[in-house]
DNA sequence: TATTGACTTAAAGTCAACTTTAAGTGATAA
DNA sequence: TTATCACTTAAAGTTGACTTTAAGTCAATA
């Protein structure tokens, strides 16, 4: 099956113009053109497309992205530059959902905090509510924030 | 304990100039100055300074931040706006994991593929690898990524 | 054959979130 | 007292990743 950047794009659920602008940078040199100068999108593109939307939902810019591209039209000589950049990719991703882990600790309390407030009606009221008043759980979560987020 | 702009930037990580952006733009509507105009930071602006960076690592906006500054100035008539806006916030946060994970498969299957690839010296040799030489574990992964992006 | 609609390009524009610069102030150490 | 240093401001500059615009081409339908 063939398809025209408008079909792959939306397919993708990305805009035309980004698919552009990836192939501008380099990102896409496999892209094949009919006569009349139309990118031709194929199975194998679509995969390139969505390796790249991989590599950007790890944080990766553009250019690092093309660096890996270039890699690969090099052949083989750079498998292991690209397994490397692979494993640190993988690193990058752990980290993050850490820090969102992190993250959603002070939110999960924000809400326990919100809940209450709205219950009493008053913010105040829950920011001198009596220690064993808060549940264990809420304590619990409350040390952890401060120890990840101490001002030393 | 009091300390400046530069000491508040080195405990938060954060950048001095960072820190007076967000003050320009109403994130801290409390920070005390001395005689001399220099900003005086207190253990409260930590906790305000703290929990910007949290509402920023779910990727909120500076001015939907600005937001829930004002909601918070304007006292208890908005807690429910508040709350609502944390519960949004853990859903937002709860997707961006989720997506990660999803990010993390397919990265972890192409650490996977460029081991093999390393080993044997070539990448053509683990595309055209027999299916009862792919782990399970690789295979289920495989097809995981596939459900997930599957192009329409 | 003429119109329509999706494609093409290069170049300029946009956006958020800072960062940098330039010019100046205030407190402390030599 | 003078130099140094960290602070102050407003305003301009930077960055990355697109998006928009303007001018044009191509293929299919009325």
């Amino acid at each position: 099956m063939e398809f025209t950047i408008g079909e792959a794009a939306e397919k993708l659920g990305i805009s035309a113009s980004a698919i552009r602008y990836y192939d501008k940078e380099g990102l896409l040199p496999f892209m094949d053109r009919s006569t009349g100068g139309i990118r031709i999108f194929r199975q194998e593109d679509f995969e390139w497309l969505r390796l790249i939307e991989c590599l950007k939902a790890t944080d990766m810019p553009i250019k690092d992205i093309k660096q890996f591209i270039n890699w690969f039209l090099e052949g083989d000589s750079t498998l292991e530059k690209r397994r490397d950049m692979f494993y640190e990719r993988k690193k990058a991703v752990e980290s993050q959902i850490e820090a969102l882990q992190e993250t959603l600790d002070t939110i999960n309390y924000k809400c326990w905090f919100y809940d209450c407030a709205v219950k009493s009606g008053s913010a105040e009221a829950v920011s001198c509510m009596a220690k064993d008043e808060v549940p264990d759980e809420i304590r619990k979560l409350k040390e952890k924030i401060n120890l990840y987020k101490a001002v030393k």
